[in-house]
DNA sequence: TAGATTGTTAATCGATTAACAATC
DNA sequence: TAGATTGTTAATCGATTAACAATC
């Protein structure tokens, strides 16, 4: 087993990438494929690709050839989490919480067994469970992972509750700064804030064009 | 007017976090905050608060006081891209497409005039139009911002058409590594990588706890 | 004045890129 | 063998943090 290596989160973004590539390659029946192919693919810089592959490659790449498509898909997978728990409960089920719910993208990294909501209690043929029943069902279920996409008003109290019930990773869509105790994982994806990086970016595009 | 100044990414991830902040101070009255209180908060380094504010802030903060809110908010807002074109057309009104055309949080930022998909016609009172439009709507409401929310599949084919038809930025939500040219602002918003992201990182958690 | 906090200049840290010998 | 590509070691670059005089 290879060693457990901290990966940054720099790498951590480009890993997905690789994969998309590495796959599209395999249902085209290529075998090998060079860090410049990847980077050329992707805009990056060759170097990077290779340090990033070894970060999490068991194999080494062979000089003139490249590396091997499904070895390489085999461990960035791995390391992405495929061998781990992965259930998670989705709190709200409103419109983003069902396309979350409906979402096939995931593959296999993410289970959402579970959703509760405070008043919806059916989602196409899914169940929606009440939300007074959500610490019970943590609990019983054995849940680490917890979804919240409930107004931001609501999501401290809910963070809080989950916290308190053992969950250990929270991927939360609402708008707010939530606090949470260090040893919890919190990945937020907050669509108002990708949204002004958008507009940013197109605004400095647009000043530059303007400049020159 | 500030001189024009391009801000790091870093940075940009951190205003939306800041003008939460302030805007919540705000609403209780308070007039300044000092870069340690919001560092703290957020669990940030003071330092970096006062560098990413001096970024933004026209106005310098108070040596022993902090900042004056107002001004900041104002300026957070600005530099993000308030006083911008934010029109934007959505292709794709699936399930994830209706959630954003239905969401509250964008506030000023974004205003999703049209939306069109290959099938629907409507989302609640909202009018859908059909796909072959499309390229028309782009021109005739000369819009320069779109959002991707269709299958991977028709992802590339959508994008290039919009590049086409002068799309400037587009906000992808697609599973895939679309092409774009270089002048054209790319934001890649990937449940998958996310999700990725934090099962990598509950993992890790997971292995330095039982080392410990 | 004393305490708190500022902005600036310098040091540190980590990620990216460059150079290059090794090898298929 | 010649060409392509690898992995490693060193250099560069940018972001974060530290130190500290200035000031409300």
């Amino acid at each position: 087993m290879k060693e457990k290596i901290s990966i940054s989160d720099a790498t951590l973004k480009r890993l997905p990438q690789y994969l998309r590539i590495l796959k599209e390659k395999q249902t085209q029946n290529i075998q090998c494929i060079s860090s410049t192919a990847i980077a050329k693919d992707l805009q990056l810089n060759p170097i990077q690709v290779r340090k990033d592959l070894a970060l999490v490659s068991q194999s080494k790449g062979k000089p003139g050839v490249g590396f091997e498509i499904g070895g390489l898909i085999r461990n960035i997978e791995e390391s992405l989490g495929l061998n781990n728990s992965k259930e998670a409960i989705l709190i709200g089920a409103g419109r983003l919480g069902q396309a979350l719910l409906n979402y096939k993208g995931f593959e296999n990294r993410l289970d959402i067994r579970v959703a509760v909501d405070s008043d919806k209690n059916t989602c196409d043929n899914k169940k929606i469970f009440h939300i007074k029943k959500m610490e019970d069902l943590i609990k019983k279920m054995n849940i680490h992972i917890a979804i919240i996409t409930v107004p931001k008003e609501k999501a401290q109290n809910i963070c809080d509750i989950l916290v308190k019930n053992g969950i250990k990773a929270i991927w939360n869509f609402a708008p707010v700064n939530l606090k949470v105790p260090e040893d919890i994982v919190l990945k937020n994806e907050d669509l108002t804030t990708s949204i002004s990086i958008l507009l940013k970016k197109l605004e400095e595009k647009n000043r530059g064009g303007k400049l020159q």
